[in-house]
DNA sequence: CGGCGGTCCTGTCAGC
DNA sequence: TGCTGACAGGACCGCC
């Protein structure tokens, strides 16, 4: 689920929940991830206070003292959840050290690792299907860190502009869709805000980026920060007792216009959405709206 | 180098 | 019910 507005949204309602604590402890349940999760983490981040938490391309940092951030990535099904001292469990999940709660569930299943704070939280990092990471850099030294190095453009940044996005589209023989979602490129946009940002840009998802006008450039860039200011907007409201990055409590995904409408009416002209795919991943658009 | 397809992994759901 | 195959919001790797 996670695309750069989910990603920020965990990243501030951690840093309202972690921020100026202390780590007392880090235990690695099960280091299996898309990169093994360094064994190391424990020494090197035992009674290490936590400074911050910032969002960069799709990944999580938590910085810490002594100039080290500890990366998360959610990959498809990871999520972060914060238990406070307070989170009421019965006996049998103590026992069990159940940590991860959702829907009004607590699922032990697919935890990753668990951080214990001074104040008696715990933080449970958990993914399903594994695609996700975790690992630990130099603050100093993030941006020359391996998954970094060559990330594309932050949306939120001075450097993204129509002009650039013209830049960017004009040198590539592929379609407008996956060149927005290449984060070698642009970070942040992934499957679902590519589809609505390029409904609201009335663009054909299959039209070759090097063939958009200037103008197109211009609504692209615009409908990109406009849709991607909305969600976070969205994700923020909903944060209240832990930090969630799934999409069952209320998230943009009641704002889609096209993504997983299939069949459904185009908002504008009624038409029915279409689903097809590029590079084996679903895309929805509307025909008639979008040339 | 650019573009594309395969692949990592588990869960869910439609269809038989 | 139970099985099977398709598919899921990401990103890397290797091939042409």
């Amino acid at each position: 689920m996670p695309e750069l507005p989910e990603v920020e949204t965990v990243c501030r309602g951690l840093e309202a929940k972690i921020k100026n604590h202390t780590i007392k402890e880090i235990k690695i349940l099960n280091p299996k991830l898309r990169i093994p999760i360094p064994s190391n983490l424990n020494s090197k981040l035992k009674n290490k206070k936590i400074l911050q938490v910032k969002r960069k391309a799709k990944y999580i940092l938590i910085e810490t003292e002594g100039d080290l951030s500890l990366i998360m990535h959610l990959g498809m099904s990871g999520r972060v959840v914060v238990l406070d001292p307070n989170t009421k469990l019965n006996a049998e999940q103590k026992l069990e050290k159940i940590f991860y709660y959702h829907q009004e569930k607590f699922i032990i299943k697919h935890n990753h690792l668990q951080i214990n704070l001074d104040d008696g939280s715990t933080i449970i990092f958990n993914d399903t299907r594994k695609f996700g990471l975790v690992t630990l850099s130099k603050s100093s030294e993030i941006n020359q860190h391996k998954l970094f190095c060559k990330s594309g453009i932050e949306p939120f940044s001075s450097d993204f502009s129509a002009t650039k996005l013209h830049e960017i589209f004009a040198k590539r023989n592929k379609s407008v869709k996956s060149v927005l979602m290449d984060a070698s490129l642009i970070v942040g946009i992934g499957n679902i805000y590519a589809s609505e940002i390029l409904f609201r840009s009335r663009i054909h998802p299959e039209r070759l980026a090097s063939t958009l006008s200037a103008k197109n450039c211009k609504e692209i860039h615009k409908h990109s920060l406009e849709i991607l200011e909305e969600a976070i907007k969205a994700g923020g409201s909903t944060l209240k007792d832990y930090v969630h990055a799934d999409g069952n409590l209320g998230y943009f995904q009641n704002n889609f216009q096209v993504y997983d409408r299939e069949s459904h009416p185009c908002l504008i002209c009624k038409s029915k959405i279409q689903s097809i795919k590029q590079n084996g991943r679903s895309t929805f658009f509307c025909v008639k709206c979008q040339k």
